[in-house]
DNA sequence: TTGTCAATTTATGTATACATTGCGAGGCCT
DNA sequence: AGGCCTCGCAATGTATACATAAATTGACAA
């Protein structure tokens, strides 16, 4: 509307007819996050098939955003890993072998048990310290019963993540907490990612107990500045998402993990 | 942008101006990769000032290409680190503590390590493994010269940076190999990015005979496949790169060292 | 029938016009 | 005189037109 300021007019104050025609009237914030959202949502629901090209054109379409969001949506989405950019130009729906897999995992394990001990070196304060242990304390209590039902299996997920979120923060470090976000973008990566895979099998809470223990003891290795420890238990821990999801995707019911249709099965 | 100040014009709306082709006939590939290397050079030669903010249209006036593919640059360079993104949009030139450099090269030493414990375990082909110690054999001949002159050194940057390329590609994995490459993006971080300090000092061949130690243990470690040796050798290697930034950051020419001038002396 | 070349089509790369929002300067009211 | 409110500007976010290169398909010739 004031667009066409060319000198500091008389106010002519005429608010003129603003006219916003955005076809989504509210939802997320911007175009770019939508897009973003929305194609990891087809993604990870297979509705864009695996290794397959993405045209910006065909997303214009379907999403009704432009290009220009669109396009920046499609880079994050590769540096989120979900998409991998074509040697001329354009991208393509990620496809992962299964060592792919096993090594985002193990990267993932690494770089926590960096991050655990870096915690343990440099110390923690108390504050922060308790507000993971009352997180462990929420989990044990959902595990103290004999068997967990769906709902309490989702809200395990959640606290998973939100104690892997405060580990990455223990150590102090800006530069630490976003690597670790990184290298848990990708869905079957994160720390949750393999939890969701037998829920209601009885081996899901033995699991889960171990699991558990580890996070109390790596909680207790960082607060007696046991670093080497520290760092072997997060290490470790990432074996068990290993496990589980090598036992995931030899499950029938495999779609129940997100990302697991990317894997490309060596046949 | 046809306000105020500078550019023309009183545009009387002639549809006219066909977009002339773009009069040079430019060597480079795209505007993209021209923009982000041009800007990359502008921020580690200071020529923009550590922590102001960049705005798009500056760039515009400064390098001449238009928005969309500085956009993409900077959205580039922020994934390598160089910048930030500002809250309410627009980005920054990067400023890093001494900790988070220290945390860089802490992780570029981790990741490394987990890749050489990888390779170890996983096996290498002799050829392969051939190649990097041809590599190094070059660096031998480097430094069996009494004492390394500026040309030499130089040199010795590039087989340095060559022979951790290689390492990275041990592991037989492309994602290993590109998260190494990420992780050593930063200046400062990067497996080469200490080197450069201290040229022509006695002790600056000493800490290179160490380091090239350390480079033939890590190929010896992976051959006989011992992992956790590997490991640890890498981790170490790490460390020397830790002391001599520290070294140089104290030296009066440390703007020898491309990066430093983004790290922000905590008085 | 097959191979090759050319033309069309369709993709991305680029430039720019338009929309919107956050921030600051300036005026007005208290 | 000082604080608040408002207006204006400059920044990014968005949409789209244009340029160019790659891929596919068609026709023609061997």
């Amino acid at each position: 509307m004031n667009a066409s300021h060319s000198k500091p007019a008389p106010s002519t104050a005429v608010p003129a007819p603003l006219q916003t025609p955005v076809a989504a009237p509210e939802e997320a914030s911007s175009q770019v996050v939508k897009v973003q959202l929305k194609l990891r949502e087809m993604i990870l629901a297979g509705e864009l098939a695996a290794g397959s090209r993405i045209a910006e054109l065909s997303i214009v379409e379907k999403l009704g955003a432009s290009r220009t969001p669109i396009r920046a949506a499609l880079m994050r989405l590769e540096q989120e890993g979900l998409l991998a950019a074509l040697p001329n130009g354009g991208y393509a729906v990620r496809t992962f072998s299964e060592r792919e897999v096993s090594d985002a995992i193990e990267l993932r394990g690494t770089i926590e048990g960096l991050a655990a001990r870096l915690a343990a070196e440099r110390g923690v304060a108390p504050s922060v310290l308790d507000e993971a242990r009352q997180c462990l304390a929420q989990i044990d209590v959902l595990l103290q019963a004999p068997a967990i039902d769906d709902e309490g299996f989702s809200r395990y997920v959640v606290l998973n993540r939100d104690f892997h979120a405060l580990l990455a923060k223990l150590p102090g470090s800006d530069f630490m907490q976003r690597e670790i976000e990184r290298v848990s973008s990708l869905p079957f990566a994160s720390p949750s990612g393999f939890v969701i895979v037998q829920a209601n099998t009885p081996q899901a809470r033995d699991m889960l107990i171990v699991a558990q223990d580890q996070h109390w003891q790596v909680l207790d290795a960082i607060t007696h500045r046991e670093g080497g420890r520290a760092d072997a238990i997060m290490r470790e821990h990432s074996r068990l998402a290993q496990r589980n999801l090598r036992d995931a995707m030899q499950a029938p019911g495999k779609h129940a993990v997100p990302g697991v249709r990317l894997i490309k099965q060596h046949a």
